[in-house]
DNA sequence: GCCGTTTTCGGCCCGACTGTTTTCAGTCG
């Protein structure tokens, strides 16, 4: 089993942390930083671009030193440099100070005066009220740790945007009622479309006299006010999500919606740029002698770093401040290219609404098209239509058609990929469809090879046009099944063949760096819904956020085609 | 540990908030 490139990511962050208690230069620390997140983000597995023969130093933020640490991590599963620090600094160290409140140097302290090294020893010496005795704890201290200790288990889940989206929404919408309010926007990763948060940055201007700050603190939801300031204040809220509101004046809105918006290494990116023209930017603006030069919208700020304007989805370090300097960013797709969807489900197997309601509800949303993919007969579950059933609904679709002339019904299916690679209903009646989505619902467990195999004999199949929810991943939920997604999108652009970017809020998949491989493969994606009822064909948006994220544009997905040309798109051989 | 139109050494983002101080260290984003 190759090395992920998650465990090698793990293995530097708790070597950074590790030697960071240990007072290592903070510099240091940060290289082991940025090399995990870098790593962690990379859409090639180490292993594989050494196998490749790549030089991995070429990496941005990877030198030699890390080059060589990766290549002996992957060779031997193992760090010495970490089980060397692990001897003189223990372990479980670095788990403490996942605690809020708690840095390397408090970590340090409570280690070397009370012998505190897990989170059960800490929560005893909070009890004993051990810690208050110590120089630069005090009681405060010591009654916040406590309580953080015992908050502690079980947290750590991110939340979906669908989820996030419903608490910010109310938020916002209370907030907007504070006298002196100008502009509210939420920042951070949910304005960048990450397929989850942490937590809200929302950002207000308003007036000096502004009530918003204490409006904030005084939310219903609000369950703990961590932090509380004149221009900065963090709360946590009965969902467990942790909110930032921070207040800037309306000459720096821009600059501060872009540094709240991050990401941190596109921020860094931006900053350097700054930097070489002699330029300051923070928060407040773009500075040149400690004059303001800009701030007011971020366009200002890009302009004065020699860059177009960075859509939020793209500001992820991934080579969007290079492409901004040459003009040369992604027209990204958007809701209004999107013309059907080809994913759906109705009540003939496990969906919630009738094809005449979905349909009526597509034409309801603007779409040309919209695609019937109800489960087939292996999906057990879900009741899946055998081969006289699907007569039946084709029968249906026709008929339905017939009434109308703004919308067409296609007539497809759900097939599931068997292990063998076949498909589950004969190819004589699938040539009555228009086009099919196939997907694996069954045997997640196999070997990468063999899921990978699996897969791809399915795609030999003339009858195979979509692949559905090509990891099976399900957010908090399921891990993706263990699969050579870059083979798998090698293999459906030779055969002509399409994946899916399932837009369900839990599911996201392919997610966004997958859809980056996509098209950098020239592969186009399906963005559908898999959609169980009306309301669920609103998640097409999510779906949308992960292929912006992925920097594709409109011609990278197919059902942003008027029909004819989808219909041409859809015949292979 | 990385990086380079200030290039092989010397920088590397920095401001807000809190608790424990009595002028500041630690943490966070």
């Amino acid at each position: 089993m190759p090395i992920h490139n998650n465990e090698i990511a793990d293995d530097f962050d708790r070597l950074a942390d590790l030697l960071e208690i240990e007072g290592a230069n903070q510099f240091r620390v940060r290289a082991y930083r940025d090399a995990a997140r870098t790593v962690r983000n990379d859409t090639r597995n180490m292993a594989d671009r050494i196998e490749d023969g790549e030089d991995l130093s070429e990496i941005a933020g990877i030198g030699e030193d890390l080059a060589e640490k990766i290549k002996t991590i992957v060779e031997t599963g193992e760090l010495p440099l970490l089980e060397e620090v692990r001897l003189r600094v223990p372990d479980a160290l670095s788990d403490l100070m996942r605690i809020e409140g708690l840095g390397p140097k408090r970590v340090k302290a409570l280690y070397h005066n009370l012998d505190i090294e897990t989170i059960d020893d800490l929560k005893d010496a909070a009890e004993n009220e051990k810690i208050q005795e110590l120089e630069g704890f005090g009681r405060k201290t010591e009654h916040i740790i406590k309580e953080r200790v015992e908050r502690f288990a079980g947290a750590e889940k991110r939340t979906t945007l669908l989820v996030a989206e419903d608490i910010a929404e109310s938020l916002v919408e209370y907030l907007k009622q504070s006298k002196g309010l100008k502009d509210i926007v939420i920042a951070g990763s949910y304005r960048r479309c990450k397929e989850t948060v942490g937590d809200l940055d929302i950002l207000v201007t308003a007036k000096k006299d502004s009530s918003v700050m204490k409006r904030f603190v005084d939310y219903d939801e609000v369950i703990e006010v961590i932090l509380h300031g004149k221009t900065r204040s963090t709360v946590r809220l009965r969902s467990g999500m942790h909110v930032d509101l921070r207040v800037v004046p309306e000459v720096s809105y821009g600059s501060a919606l872009h540094y709240f918006t991050g990401s941190k290494a596109h921020n860094i990116g931006v900053r350097k740029l700054g930097m070489k023209k002699g330029y300051k930017i923070n928060e407040y603006g773009v500075f040149k002698n400690d004059k303001r030069i800009a701030g007011k919208t971020e366009k200002e700020v890009y302009e004065k770093v020699g860059l177009c304007y960075v859509p939020p989805e793209l500001r992820e370090g991934r080579g969007e401040i290079e492409a901004a300097k040459n003009n040369a960013l992604p027209d990204l797709v958007t809701l209004n290219d999107i013309r059907g969807d080809l994913h759906c489900h109705t009540t003939a197997t496990d969906g919630h609404n009738s094809l005449k309601k979905m349909t009526e509800a597509a034409r309801e949303r603007g779409y040309e098209y919209i695609a019937f993919t109800d489960h087939s007969k292996h999906v057990t579950v879900a009741r899946g239509l055998d081969k006289k059933r699907l007569l039946k609904q084709i029968d249906a679709i026709d008929r339905l058609n017939d009434k109308l002339d703004d919308i067409v019904v296609l007539k497809s299916i759900e097939l599931d990929i068997l292990e063998d690679g076949s498909l589950d209903l004969p190819d004589s009646v699938l040539k009555k469809l228009d086009f099919t989505v196939c997907s694996v619902h069954y045997k997640f467990h196999l070997s990468s090879k063999k899921q990978t195999e699996r897969i791809l004999r399915a795609m030999d199949n003339p009858c195979f046009t979509i692949f559905g929810h090509p990891t099976g991943r399900q957010i908090n939920e399921r891990e993706p099944y263990q699969v050579d997604i870059e083979k798998i999108i090698k293999g459906a652009v030779e055969r002509g063949c399409f994946l899916e970017v399932n837009a369900n809020a839990s599911r996201l998949d392919l997610n966004d760096d997958a859809c980056k491989l996509a098209k950098d493969n020239g592969l186009k994606v399906a963005i559908s819904t898999d959609a169980h009822s009306v309301s669920d064909l609103d998640f097409m948006r999510f779906g949308l956020n992960q292929a912006r994220r992925g920097w594709m544009e409109a011609k990278d997905v197919i059902n942003t085609l008027p029909l004819k040309k989808l219909r041409k798109l859809f015949q292979r051989g």
